[in-house]
DNA sequence: CTGTTAGCGCTTTCAA
DNA sequence: TTGAAAGCGCTAACAG
């Protein structure tokens, strides 16, 4: 570590520490000793220790965030909407990720608080009873991302809404014998949400459908795996998950020889770029992930300065019409 | 911050702080004092503080890592594989991001010490003689990848090899007038040594080609306002400089009705998963970015102990064999 | 095995 | 405007 300290400074220019503290902080220092330490600083290339600081005051400039994994487009999206506005911010991002492990979250969130961030926002899995406990025992704001419950603070994509949407988009397209290919309940905004919004369009609005639900996990390959068991429904349509389940249902689909949209519509969610190139390319609702990291960033520096202006934020969705999806006539006027 | 104090423990369980320290850092302490304090420090729920500790202590178990950007594939894996190896030594990631700005790139390294890391891993765009100054001044260790330079320590992929394989590839399928649809020479690994390697196996091997140059960026969209001007070459074959790149040229060339690989081949570098997803697949070639991360890292923590292995490694280079390059017959036997 | 003591480098009263 | 002094919470000799 650095080793010149403040005391260095001040013997050089034969002040006191406590000036050059106040030289570093603002405060009242004459203009004579102002170019005596100012001099002195740029010389040794002093820096101020980190850790003796924040001892002494109390917030450290640091932003601690927890990720369920780093590999994936969505995380990195947000993450870069985190880092932007903590950039603009002076602050440091400390990143933890918890590989998908609900517990792990937990002592992610302590670990965090434990070294002394400022702040925590948290991409969540799901927000259990533990969390709540975390998040009313810590005494720095947290945000959570990714699920909803009104006992914290949290912000999410509508997920319910965005399942609803693409229903009624598949709806408009005739589309009445359709798998769900989805993953497990674990997720609540994926594996919940997105899947009840899409059901209760249909539960609400429609007479004669069926859905047939498929599960899969979030890897491309698996979904890939699961294309036989989608096609025994023979259905019209299949809603995917995520763009990547979508993804390895194309291929699979594909090498069957099964024609898209011809013989079956296909469409996913997340709006990825990659999305636009397919061939056909695909229908998909773009969440704007960036957004997300940024409004969660805005508001946990203003809670953090007790400011407590949450105006309550929408984050886009928007249906992207690609050609997966075949209007196979019938019945919708 | 956490209220109760080392002291506070010390009181509850009528011994010195001294002890309760030793509890915390193994050291000895009597069976029936270990029992009060745990039970004691169970029971506050208390938890050292950080920056006391660390000004005391001389590692912070902390390591900086430096980006270029963050939603990238990319760096996503090598993140993904810095974070693996951090979580299994108990280091926690402070990132920041340079933004591709490679003065902000120093600057970021200068805050990251500033911030009491015990090492940093730097992600770098180019090593400068700025960075080598930073190197050199900075008492701690410091990994750059993606660059090489001897005058510090770095690890990269073997961009002119992957060019090089490249080429050897494209020349088996006969392909002779080739366009390379790359990026500026900013950019070392990707815009000058996987350029460099591919040219070179036709400088030293072929007789007879040509190989026009078009430049884009990164983006996807780019590319694919680029094909215009690939296609004016009339090449047999387009090598682009990432799969990103080649996404974009494959949408202008779909879009154009020119068919791969019948009218044209094209090929990538990267391997991302979506490569193998498109029709055509892509033939590309495999970094194991992660890897790369993983042993960055474990590089790192061992110049933290002092323990200076730095075997030799070699980040595997895959050439994986799509379907969107023909061979064109010809001489090649 | 335990307590006393002396700092780590900094900020912040307080009195001058 | 300045310096002395106290102390943030912790660790690490040292003497017992």
């Amino acid at each position: 570590m650095g080793k010149i300290t403040i005391q260095d400074i001040a013997n050089m220019c034969q002040v006191s520490k406590s000036s050059v503290s106040r030289y570093l902080n603002g405060g009242y220092v004459s203009e004579e000793n102002k170019e005596k330490i100012k001099y002195a600083i740029e010389k040794t290339g002093f820096q101020s220790n980190f850790f003796a600081k924040r001892l002494k005051t109390k917030n450290s400039n640091l932003i601690g965030v927890v990720i369920p994994r780093i590999d994936s487009i969505t995380v990195s999206k947000v993450l870069n909407g985190i880092n932007n506005i903590c950039e603009e911010n002076n602050y440091t991002i400390l990143m933890q990720s918890s590989n998908l492990d609900i517990k792990k979250e937990i002592s992610c969130i302590n670990s965090l608080y434990n070294q002394g961030v400022d702040g925590i926002i948290v991409y969540t899995l799901d927000i259990t009873n533990e969390h709540i406990k975390a998040y009313n025992n810590l005494k720095i704001p947290i945000i959570f991302l990714n699920q909803k419950n009104d006992k914290v603070n949290c912000i999410c994509i509508d997920d319910y809404k965005a399942g609803y949407i693409m229903a009624e988009h598949f709806y408009k397209n005739n589309h009445k014998n359709i798998v769900f290919l989805g993953v497990n309940e674990q997720d609540k905004s994926v594996g919940i949400n997105r899947k009840k919004g899409f059901y209760d369009f249909y539960k609400q609005n429609v007479k004669d459908y069926t859905i047939n639900f498929v599960e899969t996990d979030f890897s491309f390959k698996k979904a890939y795996n699961m294309g036989e068991n989608v096609i025994k429904y023979k259905p019209t349509g299949v809603i995917c998950a995520t763009d990547n389940i979508c993804l390895g249902l194309m291929l699979y689909l594909n090498e069957q020889g099964i024609k898209i949209p011809d013989e079956i519509s296909v469409a996913g969610f997340g709006g990825y770029e990659v999305s636009s190139v397919m061939k056909p390319s695909i229908t998909t609702i773009e969440f704007d992930y960036e957004l997300l990291g940024k409004i969660a960033t805005k508001n946990i520096l203003n809670l953090i300065k007790n400011i407590d202006n949450q105006e309550k934020v929408d984050i886009n969705l928007k249906l992207i019409l690609g050609e997966s999806i075949k209007n196979i006539g019938g019945s919708y006027e």
